[in-house]
DNA sequence: TATGACATGTAATCTGTTACATGATTAG
DNA sequence: CTAATCATGTAACAGATTACATGTCATA
């Protein structure tokens, strides 16, 4: 029963939406650039496939997150550079503002750590440490339900099975102390710089 | 131009279908059992929706993977109990057998946890040590170039991309640390138990 | 002039999500 | 009787993958 009842025009993002918008916060580029950013970074999870970058770029348009202008002039072929609208800025602010969720957590990190690394960039070095922190609030009880699910369920499971588990439960403690390392060096980071 | 020519009748399966297989593999489940497997213990990942198992469940069956059988006399309704078959089992085992790939790595790596977690059950610990080994094989490289690609752009990077990449380098560590003494555990395993 | 990198797209297909629909059985 | 739980499904839609199609420009 959960009417999602999003608000009309924001018709929900994708991640590879927001990937997107993340790089062309921090240059405007054409479909072509972004794709070879995803073949040959490590952002190689996201498909430098045509298939799914220019359409997606065409729904981003289709929201006026981003607006395409076809470069003239120089050499090559007609190429369009996408650029944020301010619009685009202000949803990509909000995605990264997001308190960190348990759902977040379950379905892999991917998606937080994006926001993050996009954070500082887009919200500065206080969006990146509020998002730090929620990750942490976040990640602590997540951990706790780990451990207690474990100790419940490992009798019921296989060697390996056991194993696969427990390395969920060390992923998920050394995110914790990455987590809680990234804080103080923010914060550092933020006494030394701005005050 | 990669004619992917997969041998006919082995129409790729999804994660969520070898998943749902490897569930089998221990207990012959109806689609309402392993909904709730999914949706109440730390394989949250997939989806508990009936949109997406029974779908699932009746493509594994056209491949002659699973077979369901109406349960009857037990009280409730008619509730079909799905069992894998001899083709089924041969897919999993080779499922769990491929070795890992650069790809696995790179695209998160949950499927590869997915196969490991299975692999004693259909494959017994030779069989999941082989799939560590492999696992090692793949992740030390990996992490090389991942270590190279940071120091190479690091400079480049937003404070907080750059810990976000450090957090990438950081949980492969933590990931190929768990591989070297689940191998270990595992060879220890091996020699005190079928020697 | 032929090849390969640049640059953009489309169509078919598959899978998953959301939301709804259905009906049986059990507990209060 | 009514609500909750058991149990299965479907229809509409969104998004990704794969494979193909198209065309420009530089260079060998």
């Amino acid at each position: 029963m959960k009417h999602t009842d999003a608000p009309p025009g924001s018709a929900q993002i994708p991640s590879l939406g927001y990937a997107l918008m993340g790089l062309l916060h921090g240059k405007p580029s054409s479909g072509y650039d972004l794709r070879k950013i995803f073949s040959s970074t490590s952002m190689r999870s996201y498909s430098d496939s045509p298939g799914a970058i220019y359409p997606a770029l065409r729904r981003l348009e289709q929201q006026s997150l981003i607006r395409g202008t076809i470069e003239e002039g120089s050499g090559l072929r007609r190429r369009q550079l996408f650029r944020l609208t301010p619009k685009g800025i202000a949803a990509l602010r909000t995605w990264i503002a997001r308190p960190v969720t348990r759902e977040d957590l379950v379905s892999g990190q991917a998606e937080i750590m994006l926001r993050f690394a996009f954070s500082e960039q887009v919200a500065g070095i206080t969006g990146s440490l509020e998002l730090l922190r929620s990750f942490e609030a976040a990640l602590k009880p997540y951990l706790t339900a780990l451990r207690e699910e474990f100790q419940a369920g490992k009798a019921a499971m296989s060697g390996s099975g056991r194993m696969a588990f427990e390395c969920g439960v060390r992923q998920t403690e050394c995110l914790l102390q990455w987590v809680q390392y990234a804080i103080t060096a923010h914060t550092k980071e933020r006494e030394g710089g701005s005050l």
